[in-house]
RNA sequence: GGUCCCAUCGUCUAGGGGUUAGGACAGCAGGUUUUCAUCCUGUAAACCCGGGUUCGAUUCCCGGUGGGAUCACCA
């Protein structure tokens, strides 16, 4: 059975990137009719952030893609924290010690850190020295009896190519003389990612290992654990790194990593996960728009491209506004705007407004700017209508003398005759040109050279509001 | 610096020994429209370089170049 697993370690907000991993653990999980894994890898107290765990599941859930098991939701292989398997570790490392693989290492920080900065000053490449992985059982014994403390380290294996199989990059030789003795168990007892790493994926019987590219240049260590325990490699993909547009690995600082930023400006989770599914793979029918369980049927792992796309926040915004305008239905629309609206407009006032906003939206945070038009409290700025109608004071006051009239006598208030209301009275005033005469009315009863429709718009306002406003207007004249 | 990965328009990509190298976003120019958008049409824009294989390489191979990742008792 497939058995996919995301195995993030809690120490901030949830990055992008890693829902493009969970995207994939997800797809390939589903599409095989295996299983979806979390696993939290909290091995690192100093990093540990609390609520971290919460915010990663509150971004799994509004993105839908729910795992089979996890520390939430239980499973067979439980428990899914790395922190409370360690005694699985202690014992696996054990192991090692005794088939030789491994060996204590009572070497000091200071005395590790002065070793690199002698290696870089030489220009050599900074690695272990090897300095404790010939000491003798007795030498062992004795330093264990006082109580040093100690590291276990993996013991490479020498003059040796380890070979890595990446599912869409093929085969990839390591010569071992490049390859670090690393650490697998700290000294405070807990093992590092790569010890209970591949401990747990191999317990949890594990079959695609989906991460980032940044891990493959140790995954040569990964592949020595697995020999050395005598256990059968998964298979491995290593996901293409999400790129800044400078190239660089999507960082904080150029480019927006966290899930909630994504979340606070009105993405949909839908259109992210559909942008995101066509970095590095297309649709078979060259399809731009496809839906989560569409992208789950027609996804393979081995088409995806290894080279690593620049997530292009434009195209992005481009597929929001595609999914608010063509995909959500106008009551979908009006349930997750509501979330978003903070200025005082009523339901009734939102559902009305909604077919006039739609096109207008990149992401739904911006509905608060569309809106202001709306609010009763809205004033009009006197010097905007003069700039706008490009006609003097005494013309723009008998204008909206005029259009006061016609309106006031308006029974019906409907967007038809609000429009022939306005129609009509344009064909008294043939010397304003149409934009001038147009954009006159717009400011005069929005407030704004810019808003959606002009007669839905008034109509939407109500009659007496849209009068209040021009009087307003005429009486500053 | 060592090791490893990668390479088609600005960006995401399709394609693949013989193509007018296709699409999408962004750009530009028109059209629709009372504004902004939407929508429609058109346009410009790419196979990193050098060898080799071949009748023929953008495509296959090698080498450069360029970009990236990584080198912790972090994951």
């Amino acid at each position: 059975m497939v058995h996919t697993r995301f195995a993030p370690s809690p120490t901030g907000f949830v990055h992008i990137g890693s829902i493009y991993s969970v995207l994939l653990d997800f797809a390939v999980a589903r599409k095989n009719h295996g299983k979806f894994t979390i696993r939290i890898e909290d091995t690192d107290r100093n990093r540990y952030v609390a609520d971290a765990e919460a915010k990663l599941y509150e971004a799994i859930d509004w993105f839908g893609l729910q795992e089979d098991e996890s520390s939430r939701k239980g499973g067979k292989f439980a428990p899914y924290h790395q922190s409370e398997r360690l005694a699985v570790y202690q014992e696996y490392v054990q192991k090692l010690i005794t088939s030789g693989n491994a060996y204590y290492c009572f070497c000091t920080t200071e005395r590790l850190d002065q070793m690199r900065k002698d290696q870089q000053k030489s220009g050599k490449p900074p690695m272990y020295d090897k300095h404790c992985r010939n000491l003798s059982a007795e030498e062992v014994k004795a330093n264990l009896d006082k109580k040093i403390p100690y590291v276990i380290r993996l013991k490479v294996p020498e003059n040796i190519d380890i070979e890595v199989n990446d599912l869409i990059r093929g085969k990839i030789f390591f010569p071992s003389k490049d390859v670090d003795d690393q650490v697998l168990l700290k000294s405070d007892g807990f093992p590092t990612y790569h010890l209970a790493a591949i401990v747990d994926d191999h317990l949890m019987e594990i079959t695609h290992i989906i991460r980032g590219e940044e891990w493959l240049p140790s995954s040569p260590k990964h592949v020595l654990l697995y020999q050395m325990f005598g256990w059968q490699m998964p298979v491995l993909f290593h996901t293409p790194t999400l790129r800044n547009p400078d190239k660089t690995k999507l960082s904080k600082r150029k480019g927006h990593t966290n899930v909630g930023w994504y979340q606070d400006q009105g993405f949909l989770p839908e259109a992210i996960l559909n942008f995101i599914g066509q970095l590095g793979w297309t649709h078979p029918e060259g399809k731009e728009i496809f839906s989560l369980e569409e992208f789950v049927q027609l996804f393979k792992l081995e088409d995806v491209s290894p080279a690593g796309p620049v997530f292009d926040e434009t195209k992005l915004r481009w597929m929001n506004g595609k999914y608010i305008r063509e995909i959500l239905s106008e009551d979908e629309l009006f349930e997750r705007i509501k979330k978003y609206l903070t200025l005082a407009i009523s339901d009734q006032q939102l559902k009305k407004v909604i077919p006039l906003i739609k096109e207008r939206l990149e992401v739904l945070s911006q509905v608060n700017d569309l809106l202001q038009f709306l609010l009763p409290e809205q004033q009009i700025d006197v010097e905007l209508v003069k700039k706008q109608s490009k006609k003097t004071e005494e013309e723009i006051k008998k204008l909206l003398i005029d259009l006061q009239e016609a309106l006031q006598t308006d029974e019906e208030w409907t967007v038809q005759s609000i429009e022939l209301d306005i129609r009509n009275l344009k064909a008294s005033y043939p010397d304003w040109g149409g934009r001038n005469y147009f954009m006159t009315i717009r400011v005069v009863t929005t407030a704004f050279p810019v808003t959606p429709p002009l007669f839905e718009s008034i109509e939407v306002l109500g009659k007496e509001l849209v009068l209040k406003r021009v009087e307003s207007v005429i009486n500053k004249l």
